[in-house]
Order: C-alpha cells, then sequence, then structure tokens
DNA sequence: AATCCATTAAACACGC
DNA sequence: CGCGTGTTTAATGGAT
C-alpha cells in the first residue's frame, strides 16, 4: 500500500513538473524550490523509483524481506509444532482417565507460555492472507510435527535413559522394574492397572526432566517459545468473545489435548488421575515459575491476594471475570469468595496468569506496531519529510521538525490528538492537520490523480467555515507541508484579506499570503494565481477598491455568507466526514463525537488558541497578526453557523468601503511588508521569505 | 439527471 | 512588447 501511494505521488509529481518547469520561467516568484521539486522527482523516476523515499516508511510497515518471510514461516511452523510437543508434554502429566478437572495438565501450557522471546507471529499475518496463512500453517505444521515428533522421542528416550540412571541411584529394583515397563508408552499404558506411589514419583521425575529438557531447548532456541495458535488466532480477530473462548482452551484443555494424545497414540498416561494431581502441581508449578521468567518481571500476582475495596477488577455484573470463569456471584463477598476458592494459587491459576501475560504482551506488541504504522502512515501521508521534498530540504526539514513538534507538544489538551499510544515511546512526529487532515488527504490524491495539484472539493467549501481555527492550528503545518490546503481558493482569499490590518490586500499581497501561508502554493503559480485572479473577479464577495496605489480587494463579508450554504454547521459533521474519509468510520460514535468536541471546544475558546499560535511566533508580524486576526475570527466565525457572522463582519466590510484615499494614505497596504523584511526571520521564515517575489522589494 | 459550485485553462483587455 | 492586473468564457468534475 505505502508503495502504491508513492508511486502515486510520483506520478502526480512528474505530471506536475512539465507545468512548474514552464512556469517556473516566467514565474516572477522565486523558482528554486518549484525547480528543486522538479528535479528530484524526475530523478527518483529515472531510478527507477528506488528513490522512493517512501519507502523507509513503508519498510516499517508492511514489507518484509524473504529472509524474514521465510524466518517467520519457520517461527510459525515451530510454534504449532510447540504447542504439539506442549500437549505431549503434558500428556506426561495427564493419567489415563483424565478428570475435568485435573490442573496438572494445565502446567505444561503455563511453561509453553512462559516464552522468553516473544516473537511476534501477527507479522505473518499482515503480509499473508488467512487462506494463505491457514495452509501454510497447515503444511508446515504437518512437516513441522513430524519433525518434532521424532525428536521429542529421541529426547524421551534420553530422558529415560537419565531416569533410568537415576532410578539405580535412588530407586530399588522393583521400581526399576516399573520403570522399563514405562520405557515402553504402550506397555505403560497397560500396566495402567497397578499404581504403585513409587512410579508415580517417577512419572514426576520424568516429568520434571523433561520440561527442564524442554526449557533448556527453549533457551537454546531449538523450541522457540511462541504463542500459542489460540494466541495467534487472538490477534487475528481480537474481540472478547475470542479472548473468553481462548481461556477456555487454555484452562479447559483436556478434550482437545487428549484428542491429540490420542491420535498421535502418545498417550503416556499411566496412573489414575487423583493421587497423581498433587504432585505435578507442586513440581510443575514452581519450574516454571523460576526457570522461566527470564525477562518477565512481573510475577503473577494472584488475586486472593489483592484487597478488594468495594469493586473488583475481577469481578462485574455479577460475574467472575477471571478468565474463562464467568462464574455467577451474586455480591463482592461471594465473589471473594469464589476467587479464593476457584483461583487460588495453584498451578492452574499461574498458568492462567501466564496466558494473561502473555495476552497482554501480545497486545502490547501488537499495538506498537499498529501505531508505528500510524505514524508512518502520517508520516507519509502528512508530513511526507522523507521524500524528495522540493524546497530547501534540510532547512525546511529540521525547522518544521523543530517547528511542528513544538506545536504538538503545545496542543491542547482538547484538540483531536492522533489515538497514538501513550505504551509505545514513537517518535513525536506530528501529524499534520489535526482537523482537516483528511480532507487535506482527500484533496492530495485528487490532486495526483488530475497531475496539477489543488482539489476542488465542494465540501471544502463547508469546512472553510473552520478555516480561521485551521489554519491557526495548522499554519505551521501548510506552511512546510507541501499539502494542498483543504479550502477553496475563495476561503482562502477572504482569510488573507480579513488577516490583513486593514482589511483589504493587493493582489498581489494576496499572492505572498499565499505563497507564505502554504508551501503548496509556492508552486504551480500560473495556476492558483490565475485561480485567485478569476476568483476575484468571478465572486460578489471580493469587491475591488480603487486606490491611489492602484487597487486593492476586499471582502464583503455579506456576500460572501450569502453565498454559503447554510446547512453547513461545523465541526461534528465536519470531523465525522473527515473520520469517514481517514477510513476510521468504524470508529465508534462516542469517539467520533468526542473529537467533534475538542474541536469544538477548540473553536470556541481563544485561550486554546494561544498555544498553536505560540509556536506561530516564529512567523513574526505575520504570526502575530495571524494569530489576534485568527481569534478574532474563531470567536466569531467559529461559533458556528455561517448564518450569524454577516454583521460581525459588518466591520470590515465597512472599512473596505471606506479605504479609498485617506485609508491609504494613512496607512500603506506595503507597510506591513517593510516590517516583515526589517525583522529578523527564523530559518525557515527566513527560507519562505527568499522564495517569495515579494512585492516587498519593491 | 439536473443543477450548482469550484477549479482550471485560456482568451482578452487595459495600463504601465 | 512584456508584464501585471482584471474580466470573461468554457470545460471539467465533484457534490447535491
Amino acid at each position: 500500500m505505502p508503495a502504491c501511494d508513492n508511486r502515486d505521488d510520483m506520478d502526480g509529481e512528474l505530471e506536475k513538473v512539465p507545468v512548474m518547469m514552464v512556469e517556473s520561467a516566467s514565474e516572477t516568484i522565486r523558482t528554486t524550490p518549484s525547480n528543486q521539486n522538479g528535479v528530484s522527482s524526475l530523478n527518483s523516476q529515472s531510478d527507477g523509483g528506488g528513490g522512493r523515499e517512501g519507502g523507509s516508511n513503508g519498510d516499517t510497515n508492511g514489507e518484509i524481506s524473504p529472509v524474514d518471510f521465510l524466518h517467520l514461516q519457520q517461527q510459525q511452523a515451530i510454534q504449532a509444532a510447540r504447542q504439539f510437543l506442549l500437549q505431549q508434554a503434558s500428556g506426561l502429566n495427564s493419567p489415563g482417565n483424565n478428570e475435568v478437572k485435573q490442573s496438572p495438565v494445565q502446567v505444561p501450557v503455563s511453561m509453553a507460555m512462559m516464552s522468553p522471546q516473544m516473537i511476534t507471529p501477527q507479522q505473518m499475518q499482515q503480509i499473508l492472507s488467512p487462506p494463505q496463512l491457514q495452509a501454510l500453517l497447515q503444511q508446515q505444521q504437518a512437516l513441522m510435527l513430524q519433525q518434532l515428533q521424532e525428536y521429542y522421542k529421541k529426547q524421551q528416550e534420553q530422558l529415560h535413559l537419565q531416569l533410568l540412571t537415576q532410578q539405580q541411584q535412588q530407586q530399588q529394583q522393583q521400581q526399576q522394574q516399573q520403570q522399563q515397563q514405562q520405557a515402553g508408552k504402550q506397555a505403560a499404558k497397560e500396566q495402567l492397572g497397578n499404581k504403585q506411589l513409587a512410579f508415580q514419583q517417577q512419572l514426576i521425575q520424568m516429568q520434571q526432566l523433561q520440561q527442564q529438557h524442554i526449557l533448556n531447548l527453549q533457551r537454546q532456541g531449538l523450541v522457540p517459545m511462541q504463542p500459542t495458535a489460540a494466541m495467534q488466532s487472538l490477534q487475528q480477530a481480537m474481540c472478547p468473545s475470542d479472548l473468553q473462548q481462548l481461556w477456555k482452551e487454555v484452562s479447559g484443555v483436556q478434550s482437545s489435548e487428549e484428542a491429540l494424545k490420542q491420535a498421535e497414540g502418545l498417550d503416556l498416561s499411566t496412573n489414575s488421575s487423583n493421587s497423581t494431581s498433587a504432585f505435578p502441581k507442586a513440581a510443575s508449578a514452581h519450574i516454571p515459575l523460576h526457570s522461566l521468567s527470564n525477562g518477565q518481571s512481573h510475577t503473577p500476582k494472584r488475586d486472593s491476594h489483592e484487597e478488594h475495596a468495594g469493586s473488583h477488577p475481577l469481578y462485574g455484573h455479577g460475574e467472575c471475570k477471571w478468565p474463562g470463569c464467568e462464574a455467577l456471584c451474586e455480591d463482592m463477598g461471594q465473589f471473594i469468595k469464589h476467587l479464593n476458592n476457584e483461583h487460588a494459587l495453584d498451578d492452574r491459576s499461574t498458568a492462567q496468569c501466564r496466558v494473561q501475560m502473555q495476552v497482554v504482551q501480545q497486545l502490547e506488541i501488537q499495538l506498537a506496531k499498529e501505531s508505528e504504522r500510524l505514524q508512518a502512515m502520517m508520516t507519509h501521508l502528512h508530513m511526507r519529510p522523507s521524500e524528495p521534498k522540493p524546497f530547501n530540504q534540510p532547512l525546511n526539514l529540521a525547522s518544521s521538525g523543530s517547528l511542528l513538534k513544538r506545536d504538538s507538544d503545545a496542543y491542547p489538551e482538547g484538540l483531536p490528538h492522533p489515538p497514538t499510544s501513550a505504551a509505545t515511546p514513537i517518535t513525536p512526529l506530528r501529524q499534520g492537520p489535526s482537523v482537516i487532515s483528511s480532507s487535506s488527504l482527500h484533496t492530495h490524491s485528487h490532486s495526483h490523480t488530475h497531475g496539477v495539484g489543488p482539489i476542488r472539493r465542494r465540501n471544502s467549501d463547508k469546512y472553510c467555515t473552520p478555516i480561521a481555527s485551521e489554519l491557526a492550528q495548522n499554519c505551521e503545518f501548510y506552511k512546510n507541508a507541501d499539502v494542498r490546503p483543504p479550502f477553496t481558493y475563495a476561503s482562502l482569499i477572504r482569510h488573507a484579506i480579513l488577516e490583513s490590518p486593514d482589511r483589504q490586500l493587493t493582489l498581489n499581497e494576496i499572492y505572498n499570503w499565499f505563497t507564505r501561508k502554504f508551501a503548496y502554493f509556492r508552486r504551480n503559480t500560473a495556476t492558483w494565481k490565475n485561480a485567485v485572479r478569476h476568483n476575484l473577479s468571478l465572486h460578489k464577495c471580493f469587491v475591488r477598491v480603487e486606490n491611489v496605489k492602484g487597487a486593492v480587494w476586499t471582502v464583503d463579508e455579506v456576500e460572501y455568507q450569502k453565498r454559503r450554504p447554510p446547512k453547513m454547521t461545523g465541526s461534528p459533521t465536519l470531523v465525522k466526514n473527515m473520520i469517514s474519509g481517514l477510513g476510521f468510520g468504524s470508529l465508534n460514535a462516542s469517539y467520533q463525537a468526542a473529537l467533534a468536541e475538542s474541536s469544538l471546544s477548540l473553536l470556541n475558546s481563544p485561550s486554546l488558541m494561544t498555544p498553536p499560535s505560540a509556536a506561530s511566533l516564529n512567523m513574526l508580524h505575520v504570526g502575530h497578526d495571524d494569530v489576534s486576526s485568527t481569534v478574532e475570527q474563531v470567536n466569531s466565525n467559529g461559533s458556528c453557523s455561517p448564518t450569524l457572522s454577516p454583521q460581525q463582519y459588518s466591520h470590515p466590510v465597512h472599512v473596505k468601503e471606506e479605504p479609498t484615499e485617506l485609508e491609504e494614505d494613512c496607512r500603506p497596504v506595503s507597510l506591513l511588508a517593510g516590517v516583515t523584511h526589517s525583522l529578523p526571520l527564523p530559518s525557515d521564515e527566513r527560507d519562505l521569505e527568499e522564495d517569495l517575489p515579494p512585492e516587498e522589494l519593491e
């Protein structure tokens, strides 16, 4: 997917190149950026796509080398095989006639769960389609099962030898006799009738040895520990029900396990249930605990030891929420009683606890991965810092990075932050326009499809109500990111004009405003300038006022509001559209509402506007003016409905009519520009200014 | 399907 | 004449 996007980007760039080249030749505006852009695009293309900077993003995401893929395949297979192995191991404990309540069976499972090296099989899932996974899994499972079965048998023989020596030292001849029988599984099974304590002890020892052996193997990497198949299914579809199912499987493996054992004919069960359960429990419960807990700092805390203060995380809706339990408890007291009875410190609980740890760990890994992917996506779609950026690559990148970062840090709480996980320390990349991101995305892709930039989304016009807040929030972004703003020319022009001290601008000043505020408009100048002129002339809301120095453009706010669809109400719809546009339509309503609310709160509270604005102080004069005027607009405009604002703009409107000579004489329009140049500019701003053709040069 | 609107392109006029 | 500015027309396409 990333690759495709990149390709599209490239195509878009390429298509634009000729235009830009032509324009840059005739444009007064600094052409260096455009030229660089074109060149870089061409170069990257001549590379045969090798220059796909975007690849850096994609690499971290979905793409995987063949080697990695093979590795994953092996892990997958091994994982499946491990499960088989474990089940066999558990088979050692499990008596011939398994009792449902028998816990020893679960011990090996718990061991299995204590995977020291958490390899993520979900990588596999990201690459393969479910059917592919299924087929692959089955195939490899069969293979590896066979191999491991043989291997396991060898190990068993070794264990038997070990046991034999041990037995000779410690045991009596009688026991040895038993052991010989045990050596052959079938034989052992046939002699089930004779249960002797000593024999059971031997079994226990053997089991311990086997477990230890498995552990050793695991440590040596011979038997990589991985989440069980259940864990993987959990990753594929992690819903509560699945979790519950998993838990039931884990805590009640008897059935499936037994079936498997029988199928394999490896049932080693020799003794009858009751008596055995005690030993393996005690023995196996500790082994995994201590020998396996490398890396896993948290030792399972048992709920029975927790203090219960009215509520309990494991108790809710009258149910015990212990994994796979679902026991009904009428009240807390009953629940605690149940907890202490049913989920006391035993190997089963321990095993379940480990599984839960595993689950959490897997989820965290998954979360980290998804977060990383999200960041990469954001980076690619919004910032596109890795792309062969047109203008001032190093400078702009550096400056934009810091700016963005600062902006991000300064973000008010209420702002719709990206749902990045707190668990994953991710690079503090700014996600671009916080509110308009989707529309800008839309825009961008659209522009690519058409070769030449800007999109004209009608809906984008709807979005222009919040334009003030949008720009205020993301001005840094637009200044540095080559993203077309999701606003119509008319709204942008209006904003530019209203933002000016006198609410009037010359055409050239409007041009400069565009280039100053949007990196996007630093290229394709002929196109958008023509569009600006066209809009100025076309829309009644823009009034040309003759002036000594020529003419300035003002905004007839009444007219402007007139032409706007009355329905468009503001953030909620906006956010909704944006979310859907982002492909997050599945987000629950509450989250959407939260987003909408947060953006609304922003619009309604000028104070919240301060932080972002502070970041824009880099803009110096522009920044300041921008802030004040923006906030002003936000208050009126942002309070929503365009319907009620016209009056509030009456002032500007009037200003425009007065402007004539007196105004002009008092306040030359060029004053602003002059100030701009006299002031020291931050690096990026300076860059921008250099790019500008500015009237201020006059 | 019709209509509106935004965008883009382009032709043209005018003044400097 | 070239350029900037401004107006206008037409085509296109998304949105309603």
